[in-house]
RNA sequence: GGGCGAGUGGCGGAAUUGGCAUACGCGUACGACUCAAAAUCGUAUUCCUUCGGGAUUGUGGGUUCAACUCCCACCUCGCCCACCA
């Protein structure tokens, strides 16, 4: 008999895959074909050097199982793959190996698409996209300069994190803890000019568009929280003895007569205007910036260690709450609301910044328990249950619930001219340029007399240019700045000298609308055909980690609203399903890392003999697809020799007389009971992605096969047996590929049986003719009866009291009550 | 501190969404084959048991004829965010 070896089988069916071309995407504008599209992608990796591990492999696995089980629904698929190329990792990798950052990545690409190959993934490779394409991130930088157009792009020097390892600015999301998101390096503060897209201005839509789509709710959660919206109210106050008006923002607003100070953040660009002419201006200044100092060397971990100082202003509080003193903050954050807080008792920050320093307090929101009352007003611990608190202030709403009168307060507020509603956002401006070598460059030219000008399109792209020593520089200027070939050039607008821009553009920008290229790859005039795009998009199933909620898929729904917005395209959310799947650990339970030298790779494992299949299979049956779960190399011993059984299974057969000796019905109806009831096993759990509980099903089978086989013979039900075994040759194909077309072949079918119709189950031989009857007394489950599946409710109800187990239990009690659920079970209840 | 999720055998997990808890796989034990081992095939495998049964889905309570599933309280673990007014 023939040997199931995976290492002659995948190899040869990935050869005959490639050049088929079978996974390839019909775009239908040229075919005029119109079978229901799907698009399915899975996030397209960064080759940095680190191999492919399980963890990965889990991904494409994934991605796969979908992406061939609607090709077999009839479905025409686009299923991807490119290379997220440039930025930091494939850099500071090339610096490492020491050798050009373009050699690095077609090294590491060629090494991961190796990977990705030997593992079978029904990619169209004909749509193969690489960030670091000239032809790719021309339209990069096209994008950006719409931004720019559209004003959506600007300069700012700003206070900005610097990570003195990697020698650039990262964005806030790319610090974690005070330290780089890369490197772990603790990360200072540098006063720099940079890039910002204004992805704030669509903030908004951003948070409001989350309901549009099918997400999880955690990575819902993850963007809302990151965005930050709060409804407040926006206050102005006087300062006394100067021209200056302050504006507060307040989300906790109900208790607004309860403000007795205030505070401003020690980097609030105001503070010098309002401290001048002040009796310690200075001091003051001194003050702020040693406070700033030490909040960016020990961050805001230390609640106790609050710190503050008086400006000597005052405000002249409008709702009446008399004169407030101003004072700086250390707790204050410049950049959220106005930077300027009007504090009360209320919150938990101010009450602990007001014990420390002496300040007022005046309690207005009070417990409805009148113990708890009297200690608030005593000042005993700050109260600030905004929702049943008791408002004591003002009179219009004394004795109410907080959160009954909120939006009467809000009405009272306007109406008054008191104060108008407001809503604040966390999230900051994207900070774009990097002063890094490996990214595309920011296609603007800075003339002395026309200032940032956009390269014309004509121009584009302003490519990257080949550089010996490309190590930054560290002086807050990209290594692009020493060379002048580049730097030096004419001002588009008015042909003088000048100076082309030198940073070169976040990782991000690339991955902010790479999904688009893939539904016109090739397209040389634009970044896509608009027909085409619709098309295709928005992606029906994005599958990837949780590790992109906040940077990658926050960016690229932004850029697709500005698309939409230019009219490029009529959609504007780019993944209406996001699918993310859980993390493979290491059997020791932690993250697969090198630096805890614990990954495994797909090629050791197929190296020794388990193969893709094998591998693919254990990914998904390890666990639920979503959860994350320790790989097991045991584990993948059983889905290898579970495979190994289905061919030993089919090989046997086919080497088995053709010529039936007899017939016997039986034996080929119980076949065809067995394998149909797994075809609609299988079919209804993929359409929810139960991968486990789908391959679980093809166990099943095979034991339930061997079974019969062992009873009978494979002359006794040759076409019965011939039958099953392309079913379920079917049934494996997406996910385990290449046994399942080995099979097909074996079996004489032609063609693949990846573009093969997925099989329908015959409900007549799926459903049972005797079932089993749990019959409960009291609750308690006392015996089981078989019925034939038709029997009517009466009658099933009498067999079960007439059962001898049912009797003897029921000791002549009378029966109160009957329950029953049909062909399931019976339930007795006596007195 | 805030948000999200999870707790089921020795282990990964299943349970048609309120209807026979522990499917499938791993591991383990025994048997068959073998001179022997591996591989393979088969049988058993939640726990306790005086073999009649009894207990069991993190803990305690509730609803119900019936609860892993629903409600209340609590415990533990994981992930994400966090001086955001």
């Amino acid at each position: 008999m023939k040997r199931y070896n995976p290492k002659v089988i995948e190899p040869k069916w990935q050869k005959v895959w490639d050049e088929t071309k079978i996974y390839q995407a019909t775009d239908p504008l040229s075919s005029g074909k119109s079978k229901p599209k799907r698009y399915v992608l899975e996030y397209f990796p960064y080759p940095s050097g680190a191999a492919m591990h399980v963890g990965h492999v889990r991904n494409y696995t994934i991605g796969d199982a979908v992406a061939r089980y609607g090709r077999m629904r009839g479905m025409n698929v686009l299923h991807p793959m490119g290379w997220d190329a440039f930025g930091l990792p494939a850099e500071n990798y090339a610096i490492k190996s020491a050798i050009s950052p373009q050699e690095a990545v077609a090294r590491n690409i060629a090494h991961f698409k190796e990977q990705l190959m030997q593992m079978g993934f029904s990619y169209d490779w004909s749509r193969e996209i690489n960030s670091t394409d000239p032809n790719y991130y021309k339209w990069t930088q096209w994008f950006f300069l719409l931004l720019f157009k559209r004003s959506l792009a600007y300069q700012q020097v700003s206070p900005q994190w610097w990570c003195p390892f990697d020698k650039t600015v990262l964005a806030d999301e790319q610090v974690e803890n005070g330290r780089c998101w890369r490197c772990g390096n603790e990360v200072e503060r540098k006063n720099l000019k940079q890039w910002f897209f204004k992805i704030r201005d669509y903030a908004d839509r951003l948070d409001k568009d989350l309901d549009k789509v099918n997400w999880s709710p955690a990575i819902k959660a993850m963007q809302r929280n990151w965005i930050g919206r709060s409804d407040g109210m926006l206050f102005e106050a006087p300062v006394k003895g100067t021209k200056i008006k302050l504006k507060t923002f307040s989300a906790h607003f109900e208790a607004f007569r309860a403000d007795t100070f205030v505070v401003i953040a020690p980097d609030h660009p105001s503070l010098p205007e309002l401290v001048k002419g002040t009796k310690d201006e200075k001091k003051v200044l001194n003050f702020a910036e040693e406070i700033l100092k030490k909040r960016v060397k020990q961050g805001f971990t230390d609640e106790e260690h609050v710190e503050g100082i008086f400006t000597g202003r005052y405000i002249e509080d409008p709702v009446g709450n008399g004169d407030l003193p101003i004072w700086v903050a250390s707790y204050a954050l410049a950049h959220y609301g106005t930077g300027i807080v009007k504090c009360s008792a209320h919150d938990e920050r101010d009450f602990r910044f007001a014990k420390k320093y002496n300040l007022r307090l005046k309690p207005v929101l009070l417990p409805a328990d009148q113990k708890e009352a009297k200690k608030v007003r005593d000042q005993k611990y700050c109260y600030s249950d905004m929702v049943n608190g008791i408002l004591a202030e003002p009179e219009e709403f004394a004795g109410k619930r907080a959160g009954d009168v909120r939006q009467k307060i809000v009405k009272y507020l306007v109406e008054q001219k008191l104060a108008k509603p407001q809503i604040s956002y966390k999230i900051r401006d994207w900070l774009i340029s990097r002063q890094r070598y490996w990214g595309a460059p920011i296609p603007i030219i800075h003339c002395p007399k026309d200032g940032a000008v956009a390269v014309p399109e004509a121009d584009l792209p302003v490519v990257l240019p080949e550089m010996k020593s490309y190590e930054p520089s560290g002086d807050g200027h990209s290594p692009l700045a020493r060379v002048a070939k580049f730097v030096n050039t004419k001002c588009p607008k008015c042909g003088g000298l000048a100076e082309r821009e030198t940073d070169t553009m976040d990782g991000f920008a690339c991955s902010s609308w790479y999904f688009l290229r893939f539904a016109d790859p090739h397209n040389q005039t634009k970044a896509f055909d608009k027909d085409k795009a619709e098309f295709w998009l928005p992606v029906d199933d994005y599958i990837g980690g949780a590790e992109h909620a906040v940077m990658h898929l926050l960016y690229a729904r932004f850029w697709t609203k500005v698309m939409f917005d230019e009219g490029l395209i009529g959609f504007d959310e780019p993944f209406s399903t996001l699918r993310n799947q859980g993390m493979i650990l290491a059997p020791d339970g932690r993250k697969m890392s090198k630096s805890y030298d614990n990954t495994i790779e797909p090629d050791e494992l197929i190296e020794q003999g388990y193969g893709a299949d094998s591998i693919r299979l254990m990914e998904l049956f390890i666990g639920p697809w979503n959860q994350s779960a320790n790989w097991s190399v045991e584990g993948l011993g059983g889905t290898f020799r579970f495979l190994q059984r289905v061919w030993a299974l089919v090989e046997d057969f086919l080497e088995t007389d053709a010529k039936a000796k007899a017939h016997n019905d039986e034996l080929a109806v119980q076949i065809k009971r067995t394998v149909h009831r797994t075809i609609k096993r299988v079919s209804q759990d993929l359409d929810e992605l139960g991968f486990n509980t789908a391959i679980a099903a093809l166990m099943e089978c095979v034991n339930e096969l061997y079974k019969l086989k062992s009873d009978r013979n494979f002359e006794l039900a040759q076409s019965a047996w011939e039958e099953g075994f392309i079913a379920l040759s079917q049934l494996l194909a997406p996910f385990a590929p290449h046994i399942a077309e080995e099979l097909w072949a074996d079996l004489g079918q032609s063609g693949s049986v990846h573009v093969s119709k997925w099989p329908a189950w015959d409900k007549a031989l799926v459903k049972e003719e005797l079932i089993t009857i749990a019959v409960q007394i009291n609750g308690k489950i006392r015996a089981e009866i078989e019925v034939s599946a038709d029997t009517a409710e009466e009658a099933v109800v009498e067999a079960a009291k007439n059962d001898a187990r049912v009797k003897t239990a029921l000791a002549g009690k009378a029966i109160k009550k009957t329950f029953y659920v049909p062909s399931r079970l019976v339930s007795l209840v006596t007195d």
